[in-house]
DNA sequence: TATGAATGAGAATTCATTCAT
DNA sequence: AATGAATGAATTCTCATTCAT
């Protein structure tokens, strides 16, 4: 298996690392073996092709990433909670790791419709994550059993998405994690004036 | 003035339509002058370069787009409402204009960093909206007065913005228009279970 | 019509010029077209690819060559003195151009199978020379009127073939001229004692 | 000697296999190894280099071609038997080996000059060959003794690849050995009328 | 002998932009 | 103002060959 090789992460840790300090278009395939320490050539042994390195990147880290979460949720015992959790690990993930949050909310979404596609198949799992705590929440009559999934699956992953790419554009200014509680209540509440 | 001159207008809604049907990185400026019905060399009397047709297509575009939004607030009288119909009148404009969407959805995320870098320039002025009705909205009390603006911006904006990239990538195969009175009431109450 | 605009002409005679001087394999298009006197981009203005390159200068060279054949083959009023004079014109023409004969009788063969097949649709035109020669000849009978054609043909072509390309590849020591009797009285007599 | 250990033929014939499905330029060293059930390491410590294979693989099977061939006219005798039987020894040789005729006719030619004469010089034994029965059949007065053997044997050599070469070419859909005789006719009497 | 992972040189083509007319 | 022919920089991927094991 390729995959447990210990080139094969060398070259997508190399491809982090270059494409959050050039960008996406200048990229090269060699900058990146160069950075891996190995010859470009080799590059082709472990992937397909350059958009090859980028998809099995996001599926890589976006796999580990989402596994922690969903790691994390286990040990909490209602949907607010692991709704916390979710964003706290969401957040605190990309802030300990610039590198590929410039990656993941800018530079990969660069890309061209396929590859895009194949990220967002990517992205399936976690918006799964996202339903289940929903689900339990609607269970449990903490949350409003009439939501439409769809609509609150795409408010909680828009606002999170959105949430940390302004602080990447913002270049990571401020502290991201300080801003987990905030977002936690605001998708709980919604703009109303609370009720405490 | 050459904002003003016919061409200029020629050759922006060439570039919308060559870009939503051929994609971004098929669009070459000799298809956006055939399609505008003038030589290559006549796009650089008007525009500096490809970048530029691609920011004043935003500019120009975007700055419509929110300019009727903003009309059609005025006529309301409560945040409540005034954000309803912000909703309803960015869910409007996009599925009345499907090239639109997809250019501004999908094709043109694959720019460059500098390119989006100028894009959000012409957001601010969406974003001040926003910021607009949130505070109208907590003066009122409706809104919590404790409230992040920053956070409430990004929730607003990145919901509207998920559900509608979701939409053209779904190839519009469903009535966004159907979506924004579940989106409004998701935003005012969020997740919990409503009082009502 | 691009055929007929001087730098065609001039591309085509540069490719031939570097691939006799630098063979098949040494000729890229870089290298065709600074002997051009042109950009390498606007190569991909007259011809489609690199192939489209080679395939256009075989039909021009090769389209030229047999017009001037079927020009000096119309004064003669007999099979025989037919034959001779395709003979003696096969070789005069490309004994007058070194580049042209190593070009058609050595690097072009490298070329690919698709290549081939289309060089071969030019030939088409030669062969059905070589025909009418023959069926001429028979119809005077002083050529065997029980011949198979296809023989005949491929008889005549490999040999006025096979000796050219020994003369090239001789590197032109002899004169190749001097054999057009010879090689008329061998596809005349064959290989019997003549009956004179 | 290496030429007599197993895996040396071993990966000739694996060679002939490769080349003749996949062509000249989609036969790769690490395919033949493949093929050959050796790695590709290994095929250099029978052979020095690709062209190498290539051109023992020439002497080879056109080693064992000639000789044959030579057997076989021995058993005749006087030149037009043996120039038949040269024929038709070239032809059956031929037909029966599709994979090796594809590879001597199109694919071999593909290769580059400096091959090519290597090529060339196993070819002189056959050269040779038919240097011997013409002059034979001069000696024996039914050959015209006035006749330029260098001349002769380029018609022969020419009209015998010329017709395996078209053979081929058409897919093998005629039987090359039915064309032995008229082949050999035409090579004797030429294109004049037939005395008999 | 045999292996096969690693190497790295090498080339066609596109397309934004210019500028002489 | 308008044209469009010409420019030329820039990059992925293949595959023959090597060499440590």
């Amino acid at each position: 298996m390729k995959k447990n090789k210990p080139k094969y992460k060398q070259i997508i840790d190399a491809a982090v690392e270059v494409i959050a300090e050039n960008g996406y278009h200048s990229s090269q395939v060699s900058k990146i073996a160069k950075k891996a320490g190995v010859a470009d050539g080799t590059i082709y042994l472990y992937f397909k092709n350059k958009e090859d390195i980028l998809v099995s990147l996001f599926q890589e880290k976006m796999g580990q990433f989402i596994e922690k979460i969903e790691e994390e949720i286990q040990t909490k015992s209602n949907a607010k909670e692991k709704l916390l959790s979710m964003v706290e690990m969401h957040y605190s993930q990309l802030a300990k790791n610039h590198q590929l949050a410039i990656v993941t909310q800018l530079e990969l979404r660069q890309s061209n419709k396929e590859l895009r596609l194949k990220i967002n198949d990517v992205l399936k799992r976690y918006l799964e994550v996202i339903d289940h705590i929903v689900q339990e929440g609607m269970d449990e009559k903490h949350f409003d059993p009439s939501l439409d999934m769809r609509l609150v699956r795409q408010m909680v992953f828009g606002t999170l998405d959105e949430t940390v790419t302004n602080w990447v554009m913002n270049e990571q200014k401020y502290d991201l994690m300080q801003q987990a509680n905030g977002v936690h209540q605001l998708l709980i509440n919604g703009l109303s004036q609370s009720r405490e």
